[in-house]
DNA sequence: TTGAAAGCGCTAACAA
DNA sequence: TTGTTAGCGCTTTCAA
């Protein structure tokens, strides 16, 4: 920039008015300066920009990654959650800051505000981050973390809905299929416990490790093999439900006849499986766009609150 | 740093090295320095260091968002990718600053060095970048830019896999499906066309605006509606042969006996879809994890070639 | 409409 | 082992 001012023979104030469109500089000097960056291929150095301005326009978006075992955030589904603030914050001119806890890399410190997404915002992560003092949000079921703005599907409407549904096609020996580890799916069964419970029936809970359709799959064939009674089965995911239609339909049960089926997410391919999935629906890109419309509130020194994403039961075939 | 150098008795410089575990100092005074920072919630200023060390430890991720039509880039697939250069990135240290073509955000001009996916890996867009003079590497088909540090999968592969597939089942009749405006799929296509010219054998394409099922679905019962004549069907993603399975097994065409179908990126589901699909594999996780390292190499002044990641048939049932 | 001075918070180079 | 000096490149006062 000081470059750039003698060359143009003003000072480097000038040139740092001219670049950022200030009003306070004379039009013709505007152009000349802008001609002059252009044919020295000058660039703003940014870093330099952040220190005086005290910002970086970014939010730093932190997910949780163990080193090798769960991946679970590089999973197709909560990614689409990432698209989502990604969208939102790129046109409102921020970049996301994308690290992973316990990185060493330092640009997520220099962020702006900060969302935590996955088990990362579980209460402990909550409290790490908490001393940074940035405006932050965290993804998850609200409540848990009473001090903090959370944004989070209702699952456990959506575990209510599955079992109303089943009740009002007279099941009484539903099915969970899921790791009741996460907080979510700890959720969607609380509510799908809770709905059931009230007209006295108690589902049978399988623990599975993985979300995988092929979990899903072996699952209920050891279930099958072991003679187990159901006529439904309400799981935790799609993929582990159309895990468990396979293997009911190898079996020779009829779906939804024999045991009826619902899975969670919906994603694409629920509509496409044969048959068609019966599933909970949330929306993860908009999950993301108000996650990031939050924290730019918090940032401009707006007060914001939490919320909570309806999910609403899709009733396909099974 | 200067209120924690008065508090502790020191210098700054030295509140600076003992905060980086520089050899240089003592080891009480570090413990000390230590002790007093966390004691006043000290937090290095990331953008002065930005400043005076002429890096941000960031690499610029810079994805094609045409602002209301297509988001393809935050379809699940293209995110994985994101995956696997994040996680590469992150256990280096780095973070990964996610941006859109054309945002104002000005983050992405700070970082270290670039990686750009998707669309924006256009020849436009690829000079654009390039007067940023900083290390950068381009997620496509190397050949269409010679100039720079390209990875991809090998897409011609792939399509000629599926031929040779169809080929072996002595199926005269193929026909691919997808839109060969997609640099990708055009590589499909070609790889396929070729490897059945060689045999005297010449596709029918049909070119299909989308990648969802519901078009594979569509554009299969118009044919077969038509009364046109195929045996095998090559489509250029799962999705879209999952769509075009479905839409055969309604008009009571048996797959494969009747009709062989092939589809492209062994989506998890693929494997559960019944029937279970035959497609073509790419690794996107593997082919993000590469894209950084070659990044990572350029950032650190080491050399780096284009490299393309193998393609191979995964033969199911269909 | 332009400019001079000051300083954001940090670390490399050099000196003690 | 510690400290002094200087300066990274920018923008906000304040003055002309």
């Amino acid at each position: 920039m000081a470059d750039l001012a003698r060359i143009a023979g003003v000072s480097k104030i000038t040139v740092s008015r001219a670049l950022s469109d200030s009003p306070l500089v004379n039009e013709k000097t505007r152009e000349r300066v802008r001609e002059i960056a252009r044919q020295h291929g000058y660039k703003l150095n940014v870093s330099a920009r952040n220190l005086r301005l005290r910002r970086s326009q970014t939010v730093a978006v932190i997910v949780e990654m163990k080193p090798s075992a769960d991946r679970a955030m590089w999973h197709p589904y909560p990614l689409i959650l990432l698209g989502g603030i990604s969208q939102e914050l790129t046109s409102a001119g921020y970049s996301v800051v994308l690290t992973t806890r316990g990185s060493k890399a330092p640009a997520a410190q220099a962020a702006d505000g900060m969302i935590l997404l996955g088990q990362g915002a579980r209460e402990d992560a909550v409290h790490q981050f908490d001393r940074w003092h940035m405006p932050m949000v965290v993804w998850g079921a609200p409540g848990e973390n009473e001090a903090h703005i959370t944004v989070g599907s209702d699952n456990r409407r959506g575990g209510a809905a599955a079992a109303e549904r089943f009740l009002a096609m007279r099941r009484h020996r539903p099915l969970f299929l899921g790791n009741p580890d996460y907080p979510e799916l700890r959720e969607r069964l609380a509510g799908f416990s809770d709905a059931l419970g009230r007209h006295g029936i108690e589902p049978q809970v399988l623990v599975l490790g993985a979300f995988s359709p092929d979990a899903g799959y072996e699952a209920v064939r050891k279930l099958l093999s072991k003679r187990v009674r159901f006529d439904a089965i309400f799981a935790g995911s799609d993929l582990l439900a159309m895990g468990a239609v396979r293997a009911l339909i190898e079996a020779g049960r009829r779906v939804p006849e024999d045991v009826s089926v619902i899975g969670y997410d919906d994603v694409p391919m629920a509509a496409q499986f044969i048959p068609p999935l019966s599933t909970v629906s949330q929306n993860w890109q908009e999950g993301g766009e108000l996650l990031a419309r939050k924290v730019l509130a918090l940032i401009e020194g707006q007060p914001a609150q939490s919320e909570m994403l309806p999910s609403t039961l899709v009733v396909r075939a099974t």
